[in-house]
DNA sequence: CTAAATACATAACTTTCCTATGCATTTGAG
DNA sequence: CTCAAATGCATAGGAAAGTTATGTATTTAG
C-alpha cells in the first residue's frame, strides 16, 4: 500500500564507497566465468546479477580494464561488428590465478568484517 | 615445517583496498556496543576483533573520527588522565540512526556481492 | 527523422586512505 | 636509572580508485 512498496524491486543503489576496491574483482570473477566479454555487456551484466544494485560507470570501467591489461592480468581482442568496434577482454594465466585470489580474499574480508561488525550475512543460494 | 606455516595464527592483513567506505561503519558500530571510546582504544579492538587482520593507522583513524564529528554523529568529551590527554567519542543521536543504516547497507551489499561473485559467505557464530 | 541504446575513451575532480612526521607522557626491561 | 616501546593525539602530502562530464560514432526503434 505505500507508494515506495509498490516497485516489484528494491533498488535502492549501493553505496559507491563500497564498491572501492571490488570493482576489479567483479570483473575478474565475470570473465572467469565467461571466458571473454566486452566492456558494454560487463556493465549490463553487473546491473542484472545486480538487480539493479550495482551499475558500472564508463569512466570507472573503461580505465579499470585498461588498468587491468597493463597490469597483465587481461589480454583483449577487437573485433569488428560492422563498422562498429567491440573490445573483447579475456584472462590471462595470470589473469586466472589472480581472480581466484581475489575472490578468495574478499571473501576473507567479509568473514573478518562480519566479525567485527558482529553481523550474520546469508548468501543468497 | 615450512617457516612460514609455524605462526600459531593466519594473520596476513586485508587488502586496505577493500577498507575504503568500512571504516567509518566499523568505528560506528563499535561506538554504538560500547558507549564511549577514545581513538587508541578502538584501534586496539578492531585489531582484537580482527585477529591482526585489520590493522587502523593513526592517519586514517584520527581524520575520519574528525569527519565524522563534523557531521554530527560524534560528540566528544575530552578527559585529563594525569598529564594525558583522552579524547572520548559517543555517538549523536543522529550518529546511533546511522550506525544501523550502514551496518544494513553493508550487509545488504555483501548479499548483493556474493550474489554477483557467486561465492557463499558463512559468518563465524 | 531523431531519440535512445550500444560502444569506446579520457580529462578533471573528489573521496578516502596511507605514509611520514611531530609532539608528549607513561610503562617496562635491563 | 635509562631508554625503548607503548600510549595518545594530530596534521600535511601523496596515492589510489572511484565519479561526473564530455567527446565521438554507429545502430535500433518509434
Amino acid at each position: 500500500m505505500q507508494p515506495q512498496a509498490m516497485a516489484t524491486e528494491t533498488n535502492d543503489q549501493h553505496s559507491s564507497e563500497l564498491l572501492k576496491g571490488t570493482l576489479q574483482i567483479i570483473i575478474l570473477k565475470l570473465l572467469s566465468d565467461n571466458n571473454s566479454m566486452y566492456g558494454y555487456e560487463i556493465t549490463q551484466r553487473v546491473r542484472e546479477l545486480s538487480d539493479d544494485t550495482i551499475v558500472l560507470t564508463e569512466g570507472s570501467l573503461y580505465p579499470t580494464l585498461h588498468r587491468l591489461e597493463a597490469e597483465g592480468l587481461l589480454k583483449t581482442e577487437t573485433v569488428q561488428m560492422g563498422k562498429r568496434i567491440r573490445k573483447y577482454y579475456s584472462l590471462t594465466r595470470q589473469g586466472k590465478k589472480s581472480a581466484t585470489t581475489k575472490v578468495d580474499e574478499f571473501a576473507s574480508f567479509v568473514r573478518t568484517m562480519s566479525q567485527v561488525l558482529n553481523i550474520k550475512v546469508a548468501s543468497a543460494t
